[in-house]
DNA sequence: GTCTATATACCGATAGAC
DNA sequence: GTCTATCGGTATATAGAC
């Protein structure tokens, strides 16, 4: 009973109980990541923002490192939940289409015009070599479960007769990626109708019927 | 014949005369910016590097920010120069080839297996959100220039039937350059040959005949 | 688990001698 | 123009009380 009131007495004040506090760090800190790189958030700006002190983060995770890997980690088995939830009975251009969609969330969590959420892969590029070596291996098979999973999908739908491409399915799966990835990152310099388009134009060389069923992702 | 003596004097050791010290920090800084990123180096860095010491290049650039409005500045009129020098009558293929090739150097430019130089776009975009707004403004501009310019060779190319895709020339030239930056990225993170075939894959879409004449950009 | 307080390191920037 | 020396700010990280 006393360590129940000591925590209610020491929660006073936050939105979170006691023992999602590593939660509530991981969620601010994938956002700061993804809107300003790995070199540009601070323990102190997840501090602030969760009303807590940049001691208690480390107590969760001892140095940044440990953040990084765990936030890496993270994506992936979100993406491999994501995947496995996934409708058994979709077809290929509506699998792609969804994952169209968690870009889009991306470019639409902005405060201002020029400051989306990039995608994991996006985020940490820049400064790869930077990065300690266990996030580079964790990031490297977040990277490889994408590009199969992007590749079998597309292999998938050419033999179903939905998908349209030339050439070897994981170039295309490269291509795709590579796509969705910059794109993110043109649309904080040029602006964000530049990423809608580029989705259409994707869709468009994938499968035109499909578009026009569609009516296109303009907003 | 003093300021010649002196100058004589402070200039042992280096390999590169004193009035072109400004140019040797701007291509130190050019390098370390597209392998690093902003935030990723410092004048430290650079000092080493050139074998002088801090202060020397806060008299060149007073602030670390007058450095790369200087740097990006310095691709857009590096850009303009390569547009302009491009020979009048090379076709629209062979056009997009050589912008290919600018980006095959920066692959080739790697110490490591993961450090290859990305290009600006790609080098600012993950800390876009906390870099001066003087430079943010440059980016912009040179995102504009590189984008112009594909979209008018593509739609050159398409008038003359050396390049087909579908849709808007400028979403197609969005979805290049973005494939281009996001590519160099991925090859940081799933290895170099993945960008070699992401350009054949380009290449094979906007003309397959072509690329069977030329082989392939594979090493 | 979270706090206060502090250690340590790095970086951008400035002052003043030469 | 470049140097030495240093200031001020910020970052990661730790020690020890509660």
């Amino acid at each position: 009973m006393l360590h129940a009131a000591t925590e209610a007495q020491a929660d006073k004040g936050r939105r979170w109980s006691r023992r999602d506090t590593r939660e509530a760090i991981l969620e601010c800190a994938e956002e700061l990541l993804q809107r300003r790189g790995y070199g540009g958030f601070a323990y102190q700006h997840i501090a602030v923002q969760l009303g807590i002190r940049n001691a208690a983060i480390h107590y969760h995770f001892p140095a940044k490192e440990d953040l990084g890997v765990a936030l890496v980690r993270r994506y992936r088995e979100r993406f491999a939940q994501w995947v496995a939830a996934l409708p058994a009975q979709l077809d290929a251009w509506s699998r792609l289409q969804a994952y169209f969609s968690t870009y889009r969330a991306y470019l639409a969590e902005r405060k201002s015009s020029d400051d989306c959420l990039l995608c994991p892969g996006g985020a940490l590029a820049a400064e790869f070599c930077t990065l300690p070596e266990p996030m580079r291996l964790e990031i490297r098979l977040l990277m490889r479960d994408v590009q199969d999973w992007l590749c079998a999908t597309l292999e998938q739908g050419r033999r179903d007769g939905e998908l349209h491409f030339e050439g070897d399915a994981l170039d295309k799966a490269v291509e795709i990626g590579a796509a969705l990835q910059g794109g993110l990152q043109i649309a904080r310099m040029s602006g964000a109708a530049r990423f809608y388009r580029l989705l259409d134009q994707l869709a468009l060389e994938l499968n035109p019927l499909r578009v026009e069923a569609a009516g296109g992702s303009l907003p």
